[in-house]
DNA sequence: TAGGGAATATTTTTT
DNA sequence: ATATTCCCTA
């Protein structure tokens, strides 16, 4: 191997580019490991980086850019970098500026859907769309798609909007028109429609001039493959790609980079298939494997040293992943030796759970570690609510990261929706939106005429409305509220040239009395709302233009939250991936919640692997210290519910675990608190996980399951059997109620007044 | 047309 | 439990 700060070396093959380099000895090499090194020099030719968690993935990635730019492969504008998050491409993007000491300008360097959508924006015509087209998010999608069904005189009940948007999201993600699928693809699906609908759906979308987010995707595979000089002309810019996340990548994206790289053949791509978590989302594994096939010469890196997290960590992680079959199979390691272990607990209720983990919380906290540096990582959104009402009450500064975002706050769409009429009068969605927001009389009736005229004029919404407002069409109060409420939209739109535009928002706001509106409003929420309308005006200034800030929310749904305060993160494991911390904490680790219920139900095996890497994500995202809890009891949809450790607790290796006992566990557990004395034991490490198969179980005196040592149980009273589904029981605390389902000596009662619960069948009787 | 009140679904994960 | 949506009446 060459010296790499030898420049000579390395003779450049093409003239240099005078603003993307400096003189200087590339200073960024030096503290890369073998293995890294070489994934970042290997620049001639297809790369694959396997690259487990935490063995410097990124740096890797954002290195080999830098690299490509320093040694002058590509000037920045023939580079492609694609990633999943902004805030990935943010991060690309900031790091190589560091790593080369200058800003960095013109890169493709963005998500997937972005990049997407500046080609597909520069040829928008060849798919019958026209340059200024609107991206609808997932609530605009839905709408459209209920109107889709009605218009195919099904029954938005029967067919649901939301089951037929993620039908189709399928067919997208695996890059496939309408024209090129099978008429029963969708099998029974909406009585066999469901090709029709999509159709129908996509007609509708071209006539809005729209696309939904697998369009932007999909409509530039159609370019590509049917405009090969379109298709030729990105091949020849792009001589290098970058790809992150690859795992991550569904077949649409993936054939996407394949045509894109097909002349260079410089692709990297760096991922991990441990940590593919959005198969429900359409990605392929199967492209990592795919990869080595398509680029047949591809040089193959693997990175296994890991540089986050203690052996136990390590040990535990890979404990859980080991399940797995059809694993590439890498090792990660280390060369750290100390450590904590992973520490498991069991609770007794969800809210216990937070009130345990706001106190480890406070202790690491007293220990300096940073709030920032710790994070709490649930399996679903609904269970950061405890957490969050915990934390508050402890006055532990928090952020939820990926809850309700932004830009999905209702009064923030309206105001988007009042821009986007603005831009762009033809999105028919948008007007539809705010014709009746604020109130102004324009209901129903009103907006079924002006539908009617569009749909006999095939004109916009707004067109036909200001035609309407030309004839005896409406009543008279109508017909004057919507010449108003034309005539100022034209005003405002007049105003554009004269005004800075995030003044002239502030007119809209006003004169459209959608501010007054919230200022009317009595609702606890209402000055929250207002305060959002006044950081979104903020925020305008940020861009160019209005079109500049709508592109920017239809594709960065993701508002960054202050990093410089100090507060612990509170998020979906999902949305922990590529992220780290000190310490993490993993709470409801219970079958049917984690692994969720609904991937065991229907994902099978497939799915179930799927939750294990998560597990595995999780785990890994911590750098010291890791404590995984669960709750015997936890409250879903108001019921209260019993549930069993996951099974990824028996998962984890006993030497790697330390099993903590609780002796708070009846503490706050609601209504329970006086009735067991902290007489409860729990499982020495020992019991925990070396034990083969299932926790044994142990009840309390409602005979409701909770975690550990089987503990003695009177079971004199009742419980001799000669229980039957549809049977009606009585149970000393919880009263009548009808068996609904058996598993052994478990039953599960929906009881008359104390809803559905799992519970032992010693303490029913049948009657 | 609007506003209240009932019925109904929601909760897996997201660019 | 909460949020939306639906339906009915004023």
């Amino acid at each position: 191997m060459s010296d790499p700060f030898d420049l000579s070396a390395h003779e450049p093959d093409r003239a240099p580019a005078a603003d993307a380099v400096s003189a200087a000895p590339p200073p960024y090499l030096a503290g890369l490991n073998g293995v890294q090194r070489e994934a970042v020099e290997a620049m001639d030719g297809p790369v694959l980086v396997l690259a487990g968690a935490g063995t410097g993935k990124t740096r890797v990635l954002t290195t080999r850019l830098a690299h490509l730019l320093y040694m002058r492969r590509a000037r920045p504008f023939e580079v492609l970098a694609v990633t999943f998050t902004n805030k990935a491409a943010r991060q690309m993007k900031d790091r190589v500026e560091s790593l080369l000491r200058q800003p960095v300008e013109a890169l493709w360097l963005g998500t997937f859907h972005a990049m997407a959508a500046r080609i597909l924006r520069r040829h928008a015509e060849l798919v019958g769309l026209k340059p200024n087209f609107t991206i609808l998010d997932r609530d605009d999608q839905l709408r459209l798609l209920k109107q889709v069904i009605e218009a195919a005189g099904l029954d938005h009940k029967k067919t649901p909007p939301r089951n037929l948007a993620t039908l189709i999201d399928r067919w997208k993600d695996r890059g496939q028109t309408p024209s090129e699928i099978g008429k029963h693809d969708a099998g029974d699906f909406a009585m066999g429609k469901g090709h029709e609908l999509y159709a129908a759906y996509q007609e509708r979308l071209r006539s809005l001039n729209a696309a939904d987010f697998g369009d932007l995707l999909l409509h530039c595979l159609t370019i590509f493959k049917t405009h090969t000089d379109v298709l030729e002309e990105y091949q020849r810019r792009f001589r290098y790609v970058l790809v992150d996340e690859y795992q991550d990548a569904n077949v649409a994206q993936y054939l996407w980079l394949r045509l894109l790289a097909q002349k260079h053949q410089n692709i990297c791509c760096v991922g991990d298939d441990d940590q593919s978590i959005y198969g429900w989302r359409g990605a392929e594994v199967g492209n990592i494997l795919r990869f080595e096939k398509d680029f047949p010469n591809a040089t193959i890196v693997r990175l296994e040293q890991n540089y986050r997290s203690t052996p136990h960590i390590l040990g535990a992680a890979s404990g859980i992943i080991a399940r797995n079959d059809g694993r590439l199979g890498k090792t990660l390691w280390t060369d750290v030796n100390d450590g904590e272990k992973v520490r498991v607990r069991g609770v007794w209720d969800g809210q216990a759970e937070a009130r345990i983990v706001g106190d480890e919380i406070e202790i690491l906290q007293g220990n300096k570690v940073e709030l920032n540096e710790m994070a709490v990582l649930v399996r679903a959104s609904f269970q950061t609510r405890e957490f969050e009402e915990r934390f508050m009450t402890l006055g532990l500064p928090y952020r939820v990261i990926g809850g309700l975002r932004f830009y999905e706050h209702k009064e923030i769409r309206d105001v988007i929706a009042y821009l986007r009429v603005l831009v762009q009068p033809d999105d028919d969605l948008a007007f539809e939106r705010i014709i009746n927001v604020p109130r102004r009389g324009l209901g129903d009736a009103s907006l079924q005429a002006i539908h009617q005229v569009a749909r006999a004029r095939q004109i916009s919404l707004v067109r036909a409305a200001g035609e309407l407002i030309t004839t005896d069409e409406l009543r008279p109060q109508a017909r004057r509220s919507l010449s108003t409420f034309m005539e100022n939209f034209d005003r405002w739109r007049k105003l554009r040239g004269d005004l800075p535009h995030p003044d002239l928002v502030e007119t809209i706001l006003e004169e459209s009395g959608y501010t007054a509106m919230w200022q009317a409003d009595k609702g606890a929420d209402a000055p929250g709302r207002l305060e959002n309308l006044k950081e979104l005006v903020h925020a305008l200034e940020e861009f160019e233009n209005l079109e500049q800030f709508l592109e920017h929310v239809s594709l960065v749904m993701d508002t960054e939250s202050s990093q410089d305060i100090d507060m612990v993160n509170i998020m979906t494991l999902h949305g922990a991936k590529g992220l780290e911390f000190d310490a993490v904490f993993l709470p409801g680790w219970e079958e049917g919640l984690f692994p969720h219920q609904r991937a065991l139900d229907e994902g099978g095996t497939t799915a179930l692997e799927e939750e294990r890497r998560l597990a595995h994500v999780g785990l890994t995202r911590a750098r010291k210290l890791a404590t995984i809890t669960f709750a015997a009891n936890r409250r879903v949809f108001n019921q209260w519910q019993s549930n069993l450790p996951s099974r990824f607790v028996d998962e984890l290796p006993p030497e790697h675990v330390e099993q903590l006992a609780d002796p708070g566990v009846y503490g706050s557990g609601g209504g329970y608190a006086e009735e067991e004395p902290s007489s409860f034991n729990y499982a020495t490490p020992g019991d925990f996980g070396a034990r083969k198969g299932r926790f044994r179980r142990a009840v309390n005196n409602d005979g409701m399951v909770i975690e550990g040592r089987a503990k003695q149980i009177d079971t004199s009273e009742g419980g001799d059997g000669g229980f039957s589904i549809g049977g009606r029981v009585f149970h000393q605390k919880f009263g009548y109620g009808k068996v609904i389902a058996m598993d052994g000596t478990r039953l599960e009662i929906a009881f008359e007044k104390a809803g559905t619960k799992k519970v032992i069948d010693s303490f029913v009787k049948p009657v």
